[in-house]
DNA sequence: TAACGAAATGACAACGTTGTCATTTCGCAA
DNA sequence: TTGCGAAATGACAACGTTGTCATTTCGTTA
């Protein structure tokens, strides 16, 4: 009948009944080898009976840092799982936590409001998922004593940023068309509005331009397979189509449906790349060559930033993750 | 030349630079209305000249909470998102941030080591995300102060739990099956490990045990389409199989697929039902019918029994949300 | 103009830690 | 036993807020 009366434990009820200073009971906590033993066991002994655990409130106020990192997700799609899980293994292997706030779905959030809301949260530093355009993203400035990452395809004047090699990664597979002896790729967008599949479009016409080949019309998907059926349609009546860049795996299936219902065959008569390489979790015996991105990379690479950064906020830094081409069997070598 | 020396601005810098008392700097913020208009206007003057932001730490210490709730994340997988999406929309909308850490792949983390270390962070309830059994889950007790939440398929002794109704939503897609007529169904089941797949399990096997049927063997899966393909080339042998339950929607396209390889129609030959409706974003046109689990939900569901339990702790309650069978054309009616 | 109650503001302590510096205790040599 | 330097411990202030209570200022009425 002796515990439970006070709230909370502090170190200083520890301190009293261990028959030490204050002082003391923070030395077993922070530098525990400066303490002697029997001292030590005395304090830890107490705590153990009082339940005592340290306060981060005050901690951090003394300190001045939280040992924590914001991400701010703007946008919350599939790939961004593997990410955060980048994020937070990186995070917990360099002794940080993080918090997390998100974009209301259907509201808007500019990246002033969000830096505004992170810095009245214990962070450190910052991270801000962003897929899609936002209004103030030029004109944005970082605080000057919260180093801000941004994980986005597009430069920012001030804050450093990450992303995948989109734009790389697109040119990579447009280029195994062309050097597989295809006079041309035809295209399938995802949303107008993600910047993923804007670089991926970007890549896809700078590859062909680069080599003197006119781009045809892309053709606007929505990333769910249906669209890319939709589009497959179109496609399999164009005589000179012998090679699809889909902007995502799910609409190249459906491309490859699409092109299969009116009777041809993939790669044999036209040949289909993917992004993202998650359709063999789908297909069995999936023949779906992909560009493929190290989403969890891109996830530790930008942590790794901020806590690089905690320094010297106003670092600036641009870290390009490259994809990987995944090689299957829908793409057919025409040089033979 | 004025600005820019201290590291962080204080109540108290803004105070004597506005002119005013430390106190009415706190009024400022908390009470607007409590302060005088032209006085309040000095006052954000100021703390707009000086780029003041409230220091979370002293904050949080004085009040004694955080705002936050902590989010311990065992296992990441894909339905996950969507979760974390609904714990993270209900949390902005009730003022709360997330706090979150991971368990590393490839560790062990015992349901006491997060607690602990969520204890140390900055939170006044958390939730933890349990897919898989953990060793301590019988014996764990949460912190008295700690308003804990579990997510999991599991009851608890003492901890609410928040959960996707699995069994119920199992025993949905048996039945709907034996209302078709079929005379029995097999089961393709995920990894052993799941719990997710462990109750999918136990709802198909009451389904049939209540309806008199002995359970076939049930089949060994690992989510992945090509495992399902596997089973379905062994059910494509058996001819009373005309009913498979696959505990996921990979699975089940992959044994569409086998049956299909092997001369089977589906609906006509046998019927199949998955788990979770993501087939249609993959497959064009996709007829299977599957039982969808809300994600979203149960993640608000969870927060809002974390906030709710702020003030008692060590209430204990356990919800269960429904799945909705989504019908679409993959299942045959054998009583005509 | 004086007096009054209400509204606005201020002084000071407190939240639970850690850093600084002073003091005590220890082990060992003289 | 005494003295000494090093190790161990302690007293106290400080971090930046908010709560309590006292004080000042305001607008109104007599």
């Amino acid at each position: 009948m002796a515990t439970m009366d006070k709230k909370n434990v502090s170190m200083n009820d520890v301190a009293i009944a261990a028959g030490v200073s204050l002082k003391t009971v923070s030395r077993v906590i922070n530098e525990p080898d400066s303490v002697r033993e029997s001292t030590r066991d005395k304090v830890h002994a107490a705590m153990e009976a009082l339940g005592f655990r340290a306060n981060f409130a005050a901690r951090s106020l003394k300190l001045g840092r939280y040992g924590c990192i914001g991400v701010v997700l703007f946008h919350l799609s599939g790939g961004a799982v593997d990410m955060i899980d980048g994020i937070a293994d990186a995070a917990e292997e360099r002794g940080f936590a993080l918090t997390m706030i998100k974009k209301r779905a259907g509201e808007k959030m500019t990246l002033a409001e969000a830096a505004r809301r992170m810095s009245q949260l214990p962070v450190d530093g910052m991270i801000f998922n962003l897929r899609q355009m936002v209004d103030d993203f030029d004109t944005f400035e970082a605080p000057k004593d919260l180093k801000t990452v941004i994980i986005t395809p597009m430069e920012h004047p001030t804050c450093s940023t990450v992303s995948d090699d989109q734009e790389s990664g697109a040119r990579m597979a447009c280029e195994y068309f062309l050097d597989h002896g295809h006079k041309n790729v035809y295209f399938v967008s995802g949303k107008k509005e993600s910047l993923s599949s804007q670089c991926r479009m970007k890549g896809w016409r700078a590859a062909l331009e680069a080599r003197g080949i006119e781009p045809p019309e892309p053709l606007q998907g929505d990333w769910n397979a249906d669209s890319g059926y939709a589009a497959g349609l179109v496609l399999a009546d164009k005589p000179d189509c012998t090679a699809v860049l889909a902007a995502n795996d799910c609409m190249a299936n459906g491309v490859m449906m699409a092109l299969r219902d009116k009777g041809l065959n993939v790669p044999d008569d036209v040949s289909v790349i993917g992004f993202d390489d998650e359709l063999y979790k789908t297909i069995p015996n999936s023949i779906l060559t992909s560009v493929k991105f190290r989403h969890r990379e891109l996830g530790i690479r930008a942590l790794n930033e901020v806590v690089a950064g905690l320094e010297a906020p106003s670092s600036r830094s641009r870290t390009l993750v490259s994809g990987v081409l995944v090689e299957r069997a829908s793409v057919r070598d025409l040089r033979a």
